[in-house]
DNA sequence: GCCGATTCTTGATCTGCATCATGGCCGCGG
DNA sequence: CCGCGGCCATGATGCAGATCAAGAATCGGC
């Protein structure tokens, strides 16, 4: 079997002169997703020396865990998180996924403790970004705290949009919506938008959309019967991108 | 048919002295609730002088419109105020109930173009808070700065809840949820959390909650039944806290 | 205080997805 | 190579809540 694409680092080279770890935000390939600024090179070198970067997470293992303190958010550099909540009945919630380029934890904020869990589906390099000295250096560059208020308020939106989704419609409708979101933030990132690897399991897919795990699947096996999709397990091919769009639009 | 309760201004009177419209938050009785700052006397003051204050909004009234351009986010003195979003089929779906206290409209900071509309679910005072000079305010002011992020995050933990609540329980259990919700609410400004009046219709609480108008009202009448509720209209008395919390806390 | 419009309630029926059950597939360790 | 465990697919059945329908209550305007 060939090289899973998700476990190749999608940051630049590091320079030889830095640090295995160092990060260095200027030549990471994902700085104009992760941090669109316009901020010049001296305030890019103070952002730089507060963001940690430890080992990469292995599958499964935990990036944070509700109710632990909060510190940091957090930026995917490589491979995929999904961010979850557990109830009380000890079922857990999907709130979603996060890819290269995407800013998670946010929610931590308000209690200074965090109200999700995150854990990587597969390889993954993470930055983290300690909040206080984020804090600190925001009161001191406007365009930053501007980037981090509309960082949290996409994930408002996003949230609502979710929301919207889970009340307003069918098992199709949310499998179609969820397979163009992934679409489309592939091709924010330069990669197909239309041939790509799901990270995550069908049991993860229905628990974000609502489903069950069934559903996904008859989802998927009749999408692939009607010739939008191609299905071979993770590996989705779209084949009818309006049709897909078409099965989702209904309400969104 | 006696005065009915949410007419009434829950902020101070106003010192002789004032304008008529202006506002004052070092007086205003929700300051606690939506700006629980630990600013000093002079700090207020600047807050205050950006903080601006219209004629009532009367029911059924816009406050703002999704895709209108952003420019403020409010605070609700009195009444209620529901957010809502459209979607593409002209449906629309509510995604929060605001009551006085509470803060709206942050949804709008990513695009600068609100991506919600609210309504007035009842005559109501809002004050506007220009996020321009709020953002140059809080530059200097840390503890304000914290503060919005603050906001802003546990408006996604809310939102969170919202789609664990959607995804994962039964109609009893969001109904429950909801009104257990408001009833907190209620108590945190000092009014009763076993007795109130809903503001929204019940065509609003199914839209929020993704039932329809005809499960709300039957599942309003089985625990009127049950002996945990009294419903008349729009009035509400909780009889039995503990069986309603039991209905909800299935999941949360 | 009357009347039309809107909102709410209640019943009967229908349906999309959950649930239950089973078997296939793939990856991995021995 | 085989056997086991996790993941996935698919069929049969059940049920919570949607939809359809028809009154009843409440509201708002005059």
């Amino acid at each position: 079997m060939s090289m899973r694409l998700q476990d190749v680092s999608e940051t630049a080279p590091l320079r030889s002169c830095t640090h295995e770890y160092k990060v260095n935000c200027e030549t990471c390939r994902l700085s104009k997703v992760c941090l669109p600024l316009a901020i010049n090179h001296q305030d890019l070198e103070q952002l730089e020396n507060i963001i940690q970067r430890s080992k990469p997470l292995q599958k499964n293992e935990l990036l944070y865990h509700e109710g632990t303190p909060f510190q940091s958010i957090y930026a995917v550099r490589s491979g995929a998180v999904k961010g979850y909540r557990t109830t009380s009945d000890g079922r857990e919630q999907v709130t979603g996924f996060y890819f290269p380029g995407e800013i998670l934890g946010m929610d931590g904020i308000s209690n200074n403790s965090h109200a999700s869990s995150a854990r990587a589906l597969e390889t993954s390099a993470i930055c983290a970004i300690p909040f206080d000295s984020l804090e600190r250096l925001s009161a001191s560059m406007p365009s930053l705290q501007r980037h981090l208020f509309q960082l949290m308020s996409r994930e408002i939106t996003e949230d609502q949009l979710l929301i919207t989704l889970l009340s307003k419609n069918s098992a199709d409708e949310r499998v179609a919506t969820l397979l163009l979101s992934i679409a489309s933030r592939n091709a924010r990132r330069n990669l197909s938008a239309s041939q790509f690897r799901l990270p995550m399991s069908r049991v993860d897919i229905g628990n974000y959309l609502g489903l069950t795990v069934e559903t996904i699947s008859r989802v998927f096996s009749r999408m692939q019967k009607n010739g939008i999709l191609c299905v071979d397990n993770k590996e989705i091919e779209i084949l009818d991108q309006e049709a897909l769009q078409l099965a989702a639009n209904i309400a969104n």
